[in-house]
RNA sequence: GGUGGAGUGGCCGAGAGGCGAGGCAACGGCCUGCAAAGCCGUGUACACGGGUUCAAAUCCCGUCUCCACCUCCA
């Protein structure tokens, strides 16, 4: 079984072949960095991570490449208004960004680099453009000459004609197609600039990635990608970019949708748009990955409170299993090799809903395995319940969540409750054996009260935090 | 106007011609002193109207509703 992708350039899915065996090249398009992100952000964050596992997981030696847009008309903007540096905006949304993705167990990509340091490599590009007849200098500003490359539409399926004309009001009027796009920037009177052949400026909104995506991964490489949003004019352009400029490009294009809010996308213009921290603060950061890599990533996700308690619900159904199952049959390492039906599902154009239901079959076969004391079952499933909650980075055992239920304080805090639970407990079982029920069921209340939970198992009371 | 997507049981959410994904909730049962957890069982779902087919949620035609992109956007 070979991993198969949804391309967006062709519309189907397509066998996944590498450009080099054993190796992938992955380039997402990252966060301009002008506002605090959100759960739709990190959205697309999620995808790629549990796309760049699963490469692994198959072998592949991963590139990932994911930029980070520190300069653009909101960052500029954004820094007029609060009378700062535009740097000092765009590194500190940086680092929240960084902060969110780190939060949700997104690992960080290999590269990471910024547009701004890149000035040199787009200003070559722009200069190759030009003198390849795809760009035309005009009043300091530099456009790309859509007219000149015909393949202009094609990931969007847009023919020139038919689109909107972007009555984007260039106020020089300088463009020979008004949807022509630009490549260089002349500078504004108090704006921030880089020296250039065509004076003093900033890169245009698409260059970067065609820059950095050469730079990095080569004239052509594997999958380029990001949000559904960014298929045009993004990803256009940097098609148009590229090629005009001599490069293959990217050979599979992948697109996430959204995470929409009573029907409409999540974005701060509209106003909708929750804060990835904010909503930390109130669910676990683990059940908020579980609850937005659980869909399908083409399909959209209709953000709701409920929603995301009914995932924690099913999420500590699995790590209750991996609690249980350790206390039977003791640490098991994650199997080296997942069910073949998680590995057709995840294949399948990462199935990842199906993938889920292989996961929770094998957790009841694990707790059918608890329920008659079969240890080596029991350790089997809870081996493969690990390897796949690993390909999802949902380990509650491995990084980062192994520190929020075992490790440092928390442990030795954990160890100190035991042994105070193991009083009370004791007393409990004492009343329950002389049928003092009425005392028992006191006993629990209390512990209940104290957010101890009691369960009582044929191998004893065990005790969990709730 | 052009382009792409969606409408599935109480809820979330897959699937894409024939064996009812999975989760949450509900109900019944097993287990339990009681509970909890777990397990077993229970649903005659596929926006609407036609059509094709032995067979349609899945294909075709039409209709309605919703969303997105064409301007900054994950």
């Amino acid at each position: 079984m070979t991993l198969r992708l949804y391309d967006t350039a062709t519309r189907s899915v397509r066998d996944f072949v590498p450009l080099v065996p054993g190796k992938v090249s992955v380039y997402g398009c990252g966060l301009t960095v002008q506002g605090a992100p959100h759960v739709g952000h990190i959205r697309f964050g999620l995808v790629f991570d549990v796309l760049t596992r699963w490469l692994e997981y198959r072998g592949f030696e991963v590139t990932y490449c994911r930029n980070v847009t520190d300069i653009d008309d909101k960052i500029l903007r954004k820094a007029a208004e609060q009378g700062v540096e535009y740097w000092r905006v765009a590194s500190r949304y940086e680092r929240e960004a960084t902060a969110a993705y780190t939060l949700l167990g997104c690992r960080p990509p290999t590269v990471e680099p910024r547009a701004t340091g890149h000035i040199p490599e787009m200003i070559a590009m722009t200069a190759e453009l030009i003198e390849r007849g795809h760009a035309y200098p005009a009043n300091g500003d530099v456009y790309f000459d859509v007219r000149s490359f015909p393949e202009y539409g094609a990931l969007s399926n847009q023919k020139l004609d038919d689109m909107l004309s972007a009555d984007d009001a260039d106020p020089k009027n300088a463009k020979r197609d008004p949807r022509d796009f630009t490549l260089w920037k002349g500078a504004k009177p108090g704006e921030p600039f880089w020296e250039s052949p065509w004076g003093p400026g900033r890169p245009g909104w698409h260059l970067e990635c065609s820059a950095m995506t050469h730079k990095y991964l080569g004239q052509a490489f594997d999958i380029h990608g990001g949000g559904i949003d960014l298929i045009f004019p993004h990803h256009e352009n940097e098609i148009a970019q590229s090629k005009a400029a001599g490069d293959e490009f990217a050979r599979y294009w992948l697109h996430n949708a959204w995470v929409t809010v009573k029907d409409a996308k999540m974005g701060k213009s509209l106003g909708n748009a929750m804060n990835v921290e904010e909503v930390a603060r109130r669910h676990r950061p683990v059940v908020l990955r579980y609850y937005l890599a659980s869909p399908h990533y083409r399909s959209m996700v209709e953000y709701s409170e409920e929603a995301i308690e009914e995932a924690a619900v099913a999420y500590g159904r699995i790590e209750q299993f991996v609690t249980r199952a350790i206390e039977l049959a003791g640490l098991v390492e994650p199997s080296p090799e997942v069910p073949a039906e998680f590995a057709a599902a995840m294949d399948d154009d990462l199935g990842v809903p199906q993938a889920m239901a292989v996961l929770h079959n094998t957790v009841r076969a694990g707790n059918v395995a608890l329920a008659a004391g079969d240890k080596e079952a029991a350790a089997q499933r809870l081996a493969e319940t690990r390897a796949m909650l690993g390909v999802l980075g949902l380990d509650p055992l491995a990084e980062p969540w192994a520190d929020e239920t075992a490790g440092g304080a928390a442990a030795d805090l954990r160890e100190t409750v035991g042994k105070l639970v193991a009083v009370a407990l004791e007393q409990r079982q004492a009343a329950r054996s002389r049928k003092d029920f009425a005392a028992a069921d006191a006993i629990r209340a209390q512990l209940g009260a104290a957010g101890v939970q009691i369960e009582d198992t044929p191998a004893g009371p065990r005790w969990s935090l709730g």
